[in-house]
DNA sequence: GTGTCTTTTGAACATATGCTCACGGGCTGA
DNA sequence: TCAGCCCGTGAGCATATGTTCAAAAGACAC
């Protein structure tokens, strides 16, 4: 009774701390004075009513759910970096928001004394974030791409992400002079075997940063929308259950990579299970949601930069 | 367009803070490297999402609306000093919690170094204070009384306030052995002349707290519960407006000091108006609130303790 | 363009805060 | 009653925070 009484006096007494400093703003030496106790005392008070909750913050601002998704991403897929961004209630499948933020992302990477190397792979949002990136000279960087960049027909594909970030930073640069697809495994195994291949491999294989898109496997995926797959070939890994795919590697539900289908063409280099550099996806919209979800749980990334919407239905 | 785009993205950020800050938990430096910007900025973004309100407290105890109406109470008033202690639900005019802080009051100012005066006045409140502060040798100190406590019959009151107050702390004590009420104006202004009653008068006067109670004017009025007006003299003042009183001197609503009836006769040493001395009121319960009220606003007090339930009443 | 005015920035400093440690007072269980 | 334990305390220090000031970056008028 008596340890209830002064527990319950204390926790008054903290409360009103609590208050003082927070609410009125006074500092931890007023509140002492106020109270008639120590400063360190006065310390203690306050701690203890953030230690038992008494008091709560409420961020009155559309950002604040986005900062608590993206904790909770982070949480719950063990993720080394996660960003959630407003959803633009004008395009909500627009790729800016995220854009901006990898941008962000690859000008602080970018901006290291030390040399580093970072890989490229598919998708709208690594494109336009490219795009974005400040100039700013690192010649002693290096960026390397994780994809082929000539389409079935033999054209080059219409956007060479690593040679624009490479004209941004002078850093050096390893395209990937590859179609996307090969006719047959044995193709593929001889052709990711050349030299020059296999240097462009080696320099992935080390890459601090990779930052990648995410695609669904359903009808309007954009590898065939992009003409880099046919409809039959699409249909196929939908049938081996393929749900999403990252630079081109289709995997399950369970973010298990495919072993089968165009996976046995593909050129692409694969990704790590369990992703062992920072490996970051970008990706955002309701198509894709599963698809995210998938590759989370996989483990085939460790970093996600999406939208509150997006992150909102992973995490559902 | 550019200038609120900029605004808007700036609150963004003071919003990213502000939850990495309050919410999160990290240090502002930490959050400076989050966001790329130095230490310096990072703490303006903080500051900015308190000064934009993005960011709210809210304290989840019975103490925070206390706390918040004993704010409101000294800026309405202009207080020097204003507790409000939570109502006890088992007994909502019981005076224990304000009696405890009362307590803790007197125990503040006596504790001072140099010597310093106490007057005191009348009410439960005041009493179960000096039954609850804690013996300090203080023979420095002087208390004094600000009302007479002889009967109208020639008993002594049953309560020596001052005696006791001094008995804890040694401190040279001034009761004032006189009758609550003598039998006419001149016969009162005679009394008050007598030199050992100027003396007590002129301590009263210099002194540095003032700790009254405040009582009601009506027919459950304590003064004449305690036999120490007639039925007929309470009557005659509420006629007058009286509305409430102050270590006998009754005050109408407005808190002015009522001219004629029994305050002519009161021997009682007549509060400043406004009140220059710390003035502080211990009042609570229904009943008072009126009472309370009309003190507050004509300046009789400048300090007050109460508890929650009279405290939102008087500001209502 | 060009100069001026305003705003924002980071460095440096002054304060405030959080933490560790050794001490002391009060409860507990022989 | 008394030793032992535990909790709360305050001193003192390491960190973190808030503020000031000069300089840079924009904004704006011409």
């Amino acid at each position: 009774m008596a340890a209830s009484d002064s527990d319950k006096s204390r926790l008054d007494d903290a409360a009103r701390a609590g208050w003082l400093y927070f609410i009125a703003g006074h500092t931890q030496d007023e509140i002492a004075r106020m109270l008639q106790v120590s400063r360190a005392s006065a310390q203690r008070l306050v701690s203890l009513c953030l230690a038992e909750r008494l008091i709560t913050f409420r961020l009155e601002h559309p950002i604040a759910s986005c900062m608590a998704l993206a904790a909770q991403l982070k949480e719950r897929f063990a993720l080394v970096h996660c960003e959630v961004v407003p959803t633009d209630p004008a395009a909500p499948t627009g790729a800016a928001g995220i854009a901006e933020r990898c941008a962000n992302l690859l000008e602080t990477t970018l901006r290291a004394e030390t040399p580093v190397i970072i890989a490229l792979g598919t998708g709208r949002a690594v494109r336009a974030a490219v795009e974005r990136v400040t100039p700013i000279d690192r010649p002693e960087h290096q960026i390397v791409s994780l994809v082929g960049n000539i389409l079935a027909d033999g054209s080059a594909s219409f956007f060479d992400t690593v040679g624009r970030l490479a004209d941004r930073t002078g850093a050096r640069h390893y395209p990937m002079p590859l179609p996307f697809l090969m006719g047959s495994e044995d193709e593929r195994d001889r052709m990711v075997r050349l030299d020059a291949i296999a240097k462009v491999k080696a320099v992935a294989d080390k890459a601090d940063l990779k930052l990648v898109g995410i695609g669904q496997m359903d009808q309007k995926a954009q590898m065939h929308v992009d003409g880099f797959v046919t409809r039959d070939e699409l249909t196929e890994m939908m049938r081996l259950g393929a749900i999403g795919e990252i630079t081109g590697w289709a995997y399950d539900a369970k973010g298990r990579v495919i072993d089968g289908g165009i996976n046995r063409r593909l050129t692409s280099i694969a990704p790590d299970v369990p992703a062992r550099a920072m490996t970051i996806a970008a990706a955002l919209g309701p198509a894709k949601i599963a698809a995210i979800r998938a590759a989370l749980t996989g483990r085939l990334i460790n970093g996600l930069i999406t939208d509150e919407a997006t992150a909102r239905a992973v995490l559902a």
